[in-house]
DNA sequence: CATGAATGAGTTTTCATTCAT
DNA sequence: GATGAATGAAAACTCATTCAT
């Protein structure tokens, strides 16, 4: 990697950290590309160097921490003795990756879902998406992992282990200005427990 | 209540049935007061005279709904005879509410977020969720129910229970563009059986 | 016609009238909405009440005066006597017309070359466009016109005589900061004289 | 000329080359300085070493080609025998000029109205044209020439031609794209031969 | 009460030009 | 001299809300 691409990728990285701690505050709706621009104090133009839209840019950000989320689980996912340790392990990744871009995560869905996502930003983060489900598939097929799911479909229990980390992140942005956040992992990691990881291992 | 009261609260019954129709399309950023206005053959300035903001109509439309809800789920979940049917009937009454009426929660939720929802607003919307928790957490804390529960803090659970059902919604809402939507009440069934319902009676 | 549809024609003539007045000025890439809606004395919003788009304004601009030029020259020149006469009356109105509007017209070439018009915008135009010719080129098919026409092809004496008004009037527009401006219009009646009424009748 | 001086006028050259070929695709408005460099194969910051500024590059090319164009009048069109042919080698060079520049001409028309064009660049290319101007002139003044004119005054016969060509020309950018572009050009001569010169030498 | 015309704040994006390397 | 990254001014357009009729 050239200088000029070290500098550009690290640029970027700095553009995308600020944008994250505005997002952190606010929905990616309320942020403005000014703001983002002030945050990362750089010109309002020059964001769009690095990123050909605000939808470009949230989606980056997405997709560099489902990327991120997804070498951290293969690290420590794959090959691990404990199959209920390793789903826990998944578990607590995957809420964490959530917790901290809800809200990019919710106002893109919302995009999708008007249908005014740019094809290239849709099929980045449909990739990003996918590559981050496989990875966790093929976490959940692994004969420890197996014999001590519910279900034999791995496929399936990513699908349903990732639903139920969005809905625990969501109840807790309800709540977050109603009520003090209780420990919604915990709680998370036992409906796992109970819900996802039989008791005895099948025979 | 007056011929005038009720004939208001029709009009307003039926302004909110064509939002809700607009709504079951696309996102409520995407369904402008003139769209509304439109669909319930009303003219745009009198929509103000039912509903003080695009919020409050929003919100009206999500507490209605959860108060209906709340309904069904007092007739159909208190006194029942069968512990986990009765849980089971309360998920998927909640389950079709969230389904119906994910956009606008998602986007109320946004405005919530970003603390530019009306406090009056934000006041409904708070009491119709807690009048709803409290009707589930009845439900869950009947003698019956409750010696099917893994956990004995009804509150909790029903907080649980809300965030598994959200959860299964977005994953559907999500998916709903990439792959064929899967039967996801039944699995979201399967796992609250698993997970929050125990297999056998306690003690 | 309604008395809404009333008021609306009138404040639509009076927009249209304002954007005149500045482009009268200044080229219709250098007057933005917000002047325009300031000249006449409404909101920029109320603006695309009226237009869809700027391009579209503009093209109003242009269609409107080309209809009323095409119904002038329908009343005094069809059914004069003398074809040379009519002829003149032709060029003077058509030089009015352009000389009026070339800001306006010089600016939605540019985007009709650029491939930037709306569709619709650009048919609007196009079929305002035709019209004018097809009454020009009718005027110029009458036997007492055609006999003093070098040519006899209507369609092709229209073309001929359009393009030198135009280029008349952008070579006035060109030396409009540089020289005074001169009496073009009889200029421009000399050469159509010698270049395109025959001296003596034909036959 | 230094080979500093000349290797400078070879770059600028390029330059202008690789502008031109640009903008006969598109309107000058629609071909960005990024565009002219990415086309000339140099940096976009080198180009402002060769022109001050964007309209400054335009101006360059409308002159540098105004002046060839004046060299081959010159060439061709003083001292030759016949006065109608060179008043048509006349019409025949204008309109390839035009015919090439047209969006330039255009697009530098357009700021000249606005008042946004440099006084540097405004007077570079009122020079040219008066340079242009009083070189046509000179050839429509030799006895010739005059002698088969309709008109004495050959500075004003010089604007009465230029604007035909120019009339000319924008009628063919108008057609473009909704008739087939007819023989322009051969239309132009016969107006020209008919309006301008006289059918018989003048005693 | 019903209406819909009027309003203008607010946001994304483009691009000529500058300047540090 | 050459480069291209950085800059920020500027403009079209949308839409929730108000208000005169």
């Amino acid at each position: 990697m050239s200088r000029r691409e070290q500098e550009r990728n690290f640029r970027q990285e700095l553009i995308l950290r600020a944008a994250a701690r505005l997002l952190e505050e606010r929905s990616a709706d309320a942020v403005t590309m000014e703001d983002i621009a002030r945050e990362a104090e750089i010109g309002k133009g020059t964001l769009y160097q690095y990123f050909s839209s605000k939808d470009d840019l949230l989606a980056h950000l997405l997709c560099r921490q489902l990327e991120e989320t997804a070498r951290q689980v293969q690290e420590r996912c794959l090959g691990q003795g404990d199959g209920s340790t390793t789903v826990k392990e998944l578990v607590a990744l995957h809420y964490r990756l959530y917790r901290r871009h809800a809200r990019v995560f919710l106002d893109l869905l919302r995009r999708q879902l008007d249908g005014t996502l740019e094809p290239g930003v849709f099929n980045r983060l449909r990739d990003s998406h996918r590559h981050y489900a496989s990875v966790a598939t093929a976490v959940l097929a692994q004969p420890a992992v197996q014999e001590c799911l519910v279900d034999r479909n791995p496929a399936r229990m990513t699908r349903v282990l990732t639903n139920i980390v969005k809905g625990f992140v969501i109840g807790e942005l309800e709540s977050n200005e109603t009520e003090p956040p209780a420990d919604n992992l915990a709680l998370l990691q036992r409906v796992v427990e109970g819900g996802i990881i039989v008791r005895e291992k099948r025979g």
